[in-house]
DNA sequence: CATGAATGAGTGTTCATTCAT
DNA sequence: AATGAATGAACACTCATTCAT
């Protein structure tokens, strides 16, 4: 039931999953104790729906990375913005549920599976948008996914941890960090820029 | 008391702030229920103590920030390197803090201030050694400088999440990311290896 | 609610307040723990309740004892015997509140309020009742409506010490201690009595 | 040890004997834990050592009744006065251990019988002091004595609860109340005053 | 479908007591 | 004699979950 999703997120927003009650989440429901066990067999349960809602809607992050010109041609600036832009959506839609990550891995293997397939997905992705380096320097593209998948995640908490907005100032930021890691310089610059 | 300490950092580790109880930290450190009181007035207080060890031992990372070259002369890799790797090292020993970071928020505001000051402290000292961009896009220094600490926290919680050894390869490739991300491809080519 | 209420008085009566566990007061009414953190936030509360409902019968004691001819006219031992026996039938009803008193007012201030308020009430009504000295010794009717009081309250706790029963003759000779200290043997038996 | 019973007086004193905790004891009187525990087998013993003191002080009120003329002559005021005055001190002096009457009796049997004894060996020297009802109202000396115990041990918590001062004036009110009530007004008047 | 009173297992915390020094 | 760190039994209180209505 939406109503309870919705609650449940708003709960997690302001306590985390591990300390929000059953109790939290029915009274800004505005529904009762009996309703939610009539939905979802327990807290966990719930959890698991929302992880698997954002789980799905990620998969369409993940399908807009390959139409990103992959690993031969450089993508563009413009194009970059636009996928961080969906994903940052994305993220404040779900930011409760990606907030909890860490509550979310201690608690059962069904929920951290899912979680992991989505994870590996994007990061994979993501490598697929990495250059090698010409200057000498050994790259583990998957290492590198992540590392680009781990900053996207935890630079919206950080913002929203220090008060900043996530605005077109920090998406824009965020894309040319991205895009200047994503690209070996000199790979980068001698198509377009450079001759 | 360390023993206490260290037996919750191996508690924290196992099942996430939220769910350790004290017992299991008394049980790791082979002591009593009591004991745990004796030198610390609750879980909380304890976390605290965590925290603002970990606090400090940061500082070590801040100041040596400021050794780098900043923004005027390009920072070498192997600079870079070795302050990742640095930061690798406490990010490992205190890992179940820094893992429990969402948990922590969530907790006390005196946390969340210590938490907070060493961030901000951090962040700002990275901010430093990012260059601006040539080709039109603004940057926000701060909040790139957010992104950069973001990756560098995250990328280890998702290492360790896939299961991948935190090694050479690994920080070599982060540190080929960040020192990507830092420097403007442009600025950064002209005066070195370019013609 | 009344079952916990009850039952906390059996319990409070057979081992005093602080020694009294929850699990003591749960056991009797024959309900489960939870209940009692229903209906009270903690065992303080439940105590509250009941002075609180003390206190409101209480007040009845209160008037009655205005309706007894004061200071001007003497009043009848009858009278006087009817109202301890009132007293003496509060007293008994809630007589592990008021053998509490002791435990009660190291508790809180909000429970020390309510009990000086009743205790005020009715020795100011009482000190109505009593007659100046004629020999020559001052009486301050205030300290004589507590000594009043404090007969009244310790008595009843010192025959059940005693294992003597609180019957007729009991409360008789009662009456006719309080019929004696209120009243000026000179003036009293001048009027009527006397010649 | 003095400094320890001394210690628990004043804690006693502050918070009641069951809220009083070993360690406010021991801080009070500025030593160990284990110094307790090497005069006092626990904390009731302590208790135990108070009362008994208290009760060998008693035995010199209980005496010094038996001094006031009894039954047949009436005593003099002023022989009260003084009589109530001694009571008045040792209450003070003991006032910790008077007050905790109600937590004494819900302790260990032991305590309760030498409270018993002290108890009943003053409420009966009273008894002695008072004289018949000559109006046909039945009196039980014995409880009449205990009433007068009553008013006497319970009007000094009063005086303190309403923080009046125990001084002259209190005490003379409250001997003029004893006298009163002792005393048959006809009987009383009789020898002297009236003719 | 919906309710919310009742439950009790689980956990944090206190504090009297011990004992090695 | 004196100490005070360590202990753990005992207790207060919470909250996910159930079920009669």
């Amino acid at each position: 039931m939406r109503k309870l999703l919705d609650a449940a997120m708003v709960a997690f927003d302001q306590r985390g999953y591990h300390a929000t009650r059953v109790n939290d989440i029915v009274d800004i429901a505005k529904t009762s104790h009996g309703t939610f066990y009539l939905y979802f067999s327990n807290k966990e349960d719930l959890l698991r729906a929302l992880v698997t809602e954002a789980a799905v809607e990620s998969q369409l992050l993940h399908d807009a990375l390959n139409t990103l010109p992959a690993e031969g041609g450089a993508p563009q600036w413009d194009d970059v913005y636009r996928w961080v832009k969906a994903f940052s959506d994305l993220w404040q839609r779900y930011a409760p549920v990606f907030r909890a990550w860490t509550d979310l891995t201690t608690i059962d293997p069904e929920v951290v599976d899912i979680i992991r397939g989505t994870f590996t997905a994007l990061s994979q992705a993501l490598s697929n948008q990495i250059s090698p380096d010409s200057s000498g320097h050994v790259i583990d593209p998957e290492v590198a996914g992540m590392a680009t998948l781990a900053m996207l995640d935890r630079f919206h908490y950080f913002l929203e941890f220090s008060g900043k907005p996530i605005d077109d100032l920090a998406l824009g930021t965020m894309t040319t960090m991205m895009y200047r890691a994503f690209l070996d310089p000199d790979t980068r610059s001698s198509p377009s820029t450079r001759r």
